[in-house]
DNA sequence: AGCACGCCGACT
DNA sequence: GTCGGCGTGCTC
């Protein structure tokens, strides 16, 4: 019987030894299938076949990979075909993850294979076919181990011995080779002389850094946090926290303290933010105080994720850090989860399977039994009503650290003098003002735009007529430096136009402001400042964002424009001056969470000031300044705006009070998409209505979704709501089993959808 | 998701 | 008489 080395440390062994008699197993496959499907193992296999490992099979008409979910021994009562070949010499996922996956297929309504599929990476699934690949190591023999007299060596063997002797541990002999800029037989010639030898190591199997650093001195409301959070850390049971602290209180700290408890217990801690790529500093905070901290980025090489994702499971890493996916981090001793700013929309894929990184991390949490803690200055509503109703311990810290002021927050009424300015100009006296003042007293300014390119309204003022993308039913952006009309949603590029397209008059206007157009005027203004955008057209180059970010630091920069990605976590002690442009740019969305996202988006835009020093001043322009989510921004004020949302959230019945389901259809062909979106609506009403006993269910529906052509396709949405989520999925599955797409229609079922776009 | 099976129009 | 259109339904 072949040894199935568990890939999970010393978690309990997934695979229990195969006895005698493991001849059936069920497989999942990455289709939208219903159920596993159960296969007869031959005799030779019943010592590979493993729970976690893939396996080709039989599936119709040719074989497919699909991933061993059960053994057993009994027959199933039809017939069943063969398993063909067991791929895996080790299992990829342990059977914790294999809960967690079977309870996301089951709630997000796809195929168990399919999340399966999603959440072990393509580099770890095409590798674990083959062997781990090993990388040649060399190690130097120590000088006292030498013989008295050593061999001479060549001046290229001395220069190679010098530089490996700088790294006792020893190093990747390619790795030597590339340093010292020579070639194997040099490295051979040493390890021949006994100078070094040399083994052979994991691919990318690095040596663990050493650091230790002191945790700083706490706050009394961190030392209090972290009293409450004392037993759920040395315990052993689920419990899910909210810490609720504003903006600069310090919540990486706690984060850190936490950590620091579970990872003496021997235990891993799993951090998911946002988007890693944006926070640099974060990585670099808990690698400065964990020996071994992994991090997960999105735009890892596939072998290097692979290596990661290895090292991790193999239980070497004590802290991994990631965005949403990494919740899925194979770790085999999972003591804590945090989820920073835990009301990001980014934690929900866009994508099947349409999870929310934040549920699945309390779900996992719950599963292992182990705590979680949500952090945000800004929780999303349904965080704040499990929080309410006592399903989360509320923690907060309501102070910033060292007694720091929150900012001072001006709304500057757009429509009324001083801070009127003519159509076409984006920045107003006062906040020029600000700029010259703040960059005159060696400060450093952030300004914040939530639209790139140079103006988004193409608009022809004779006709009416706005530019629209071919494909989307989108306006176009055009782009000064590019020279081009861009879609942002599909890429699409045309020329600017000369003329309208629909009456011929040259007299096309380009309207509104993007960051593109902001820079221009930023430069007319403020001579001699060094300006940078940040923006999604300036940083395409991995790398990028970490240059303007270090940039900034070293005060290179005086001013930083840019989209989203300047509203988050950034952490900058220079910045006395936060501007935004258009607070109420996104608060007349189709969305029932626009006043939410504008909100959030201004409060933790704002708390990007007075992070150091000297105190900060925040000018906040808008349309609207009387609306909640600018006024109560304005004043840091959560609880005031929380407070007025719900009571609005639940007259209306949408969420945290209820749930929706949301159905994408779609079609190239626009009867195809109204005849299936017709069909289903109906075949949701059937499910709905046949029901007993009588369950609450709001069906919206079919509509035309809001953005109504994407990518060439006609898209329509029907949209189930109910405070009855079980019932609410009994009726999606319900009506996606009796009523399959048909005639060129595709259907996406999102479940607790992020926008209704 | 694939892919085969099946039932109606224009070709050698 | 066949080749092929894509609607419908199944895959252990």
């Amino acid at each position: 019987m072949t040894e199935t080395r568990s890939l999970f440390g010393d978690a309990p062994d997934p695979t229990p030894a195969p006895q005698a008699a493991a001849l059936y197993v069920d497989l999942v496959f990455d289709r939208p299938l219903e159920t596993p499907y159960t296969y007869a193992v031959p005799d030779e296999l019943v010592s590979e076949v493993a729970i976690g490992k893939r396996i080709l099979a039989p599936l119709g008409s040719k074989p497919d990979r699909g991933w061993c979910v059960a053994m057993r021994p009994e027959a199933p009562s039809r017939p069943c075909k063969a398993i063909l070949r067991v791929l895996d010499p080790e299992p990829l996922v342990n059977s914790h993850l294999l809960e967690l996956t079977r309870w996301m297929a089951h709630y997000y309504l796809c195929g168990w294979g399919q999340v399966l599929q999603a959440i072990v990476p393509a580099g770890v699934r095409r590798r674990a076919e083959a062997p781990p690949r090993r990388a040649s190591w060399l190690v130097p023999t120590p000088i006292a181990d030498l013989p008295a007299i050593p061999p001479k060596l060549t001046a290229r063997q001395q220069e190679a011995l010098d530089h490996l002797r700088t790294i006792p541990t020893g190093l990747e002999t390619s790795q030597l080779l590339k340093d010292v800029g020579c070639s194997s037989s040099v490295v051979d010639a040493l390890v021949e002389r006994g100078f070094a030898s040399k083994t052979s190591k994991p691919e990318g199997d690095l040596p663990d850094l050493a650091h230790a650093v002191g945790a700083p001195n706490l706050t009394p409301e961190q030392t209090t946090v972290l009293n409450l959070l004392e037993p759920a850390l040395t315990g052993n049971a689920f419990a899910p926290f909210l810490l609720l602290g504003v903006t600069g209180s310090g919540k990486t700290e706690v984060y850190m303290s936490a950590i620091e408890k579970v990872v003496a217990r021997g235990r891993q801690a799993l951090v998911l933010v946002p988007e890693i790529s944006l926070t640099p500093q974060t990585e670099a905070r808990f690698a400065a105080r964990f020996k071994s901290v992994s991090v997960l980025h999105s735009h890892l090489g596939e072998s290097e994720r692979q290596n990661r994702w290895r090292r991790v499971a193999a239980g070497r890493a004590q802290v991994i850090i990631g965005a949403r996916s990494a919740v899925f981090a194979p770790a085999p001793n999972l003591g804590l989860i945090v989820v920073d700013e835990e009301h990001e929309p980014s934690f929900k894929q866009e994508s099947t399977p349409r999870y929310h990184g934040r549920d699945v991390a309390v779900m996992r949490a719950s599963l292992l039994g182990i705590p979680v803690v949500l952090g945000s200055a800004t929780p999303s509503l349904e965080t704040w009503f499990n929080a309410s109703r006592g399903i989360y311990t509320r923690l907060d810290l309501t102070k910033r650290v060292e007694n720091r002021p929150l900012p001072k927050v001006e709304v500057l009424d757009m429509r009324h003098p001083p801070a009127r300015v003519p159509p076409g100009r984006a920045l107003s006296d006062p906040l020029i003002a600000a700029l010259r003042h703040t960059i005159r007293n060696e400060g450093q300014a952030i300004l914040f735009l939530n639209r790139r390119g140079y103006s988004p309204f193409i608009v022809c003022p004779s006709c009416g007529e706005t530019a629209k993308c071919r494909f989307c039913d989108l306006a176009l952006t055009f782009h000064r430096t590019r020279e081009v009309l861009l879609c942002h949603h599909c890429g699409f590029q045309t020329p600017p136009l000369e003329e309208c397209p629909s009456c011929r008059k040259a007299t096309v206007r380009y309207q509104g402001l993007g960051t593109e157009k902001v820079h221009e005027e930023l430069e007319r203004h403020l001579p001699g400042a060094v300006i940078r955008r940040m923006d999604s057209d300036t940083m395409s180059k991995p790398g990028s964002h970490a240059l303007t970010l270090e940039a900034f630091r070293n005060r290179m920069v005086q001013v930083l424009l840019g989209t989203q990605m300047v509203a988050k976590g950034l952490d900058f002690p220079g910045v006395t001056l936060v501007g935004v442009i258009q607070a109420d740019a996104g608060l007349h969305m189709p969305d029932f969470r626009a006043a939410e996202r504008t909100f959030q988006l201004l409060t933790q835009v704002a708390g990007r000031c007075g992070r150091g020093d000297k105190p900060g001043r925040v000018i906040v322009q808008t349309l609207n300044p009387e609306h909640e989510a600018v006024a109560l921004a304005a004043h840091h004020n959560y609880l005031a705006f929380t407070k007025g949302e719900m009571e609005q959230r639940e007259v209306l019945g949408y969420p945290p009070y209820q749930r929706i389901i949301r159905i994408i259809i779609r079609a190239h062909d626009e009867k195809a998409a109204d005849d299936y979106a017709a069909r289903f609506a109906g075949a949701c009403r059937l499910a709905h209505e046949s029901t007993t006993p009588k369950k609450p269910l709001r069906l919206l529906g079919p509509a035309v979704a809001p953005v109504s052509r994407l990518n060439d396709y006609h898209r329509r949405h029907i949209l189930i709501l109910s405070a009855d989520s079980r019932h609410l999925h009994a009726v999606a599955r319900a009506a996606l089993a009796s009523c399959r797409p048909d005639g060129g229609a595709e259907i996406a079922i999102d479940v607790d959808p992020g926008s209704m776009m």
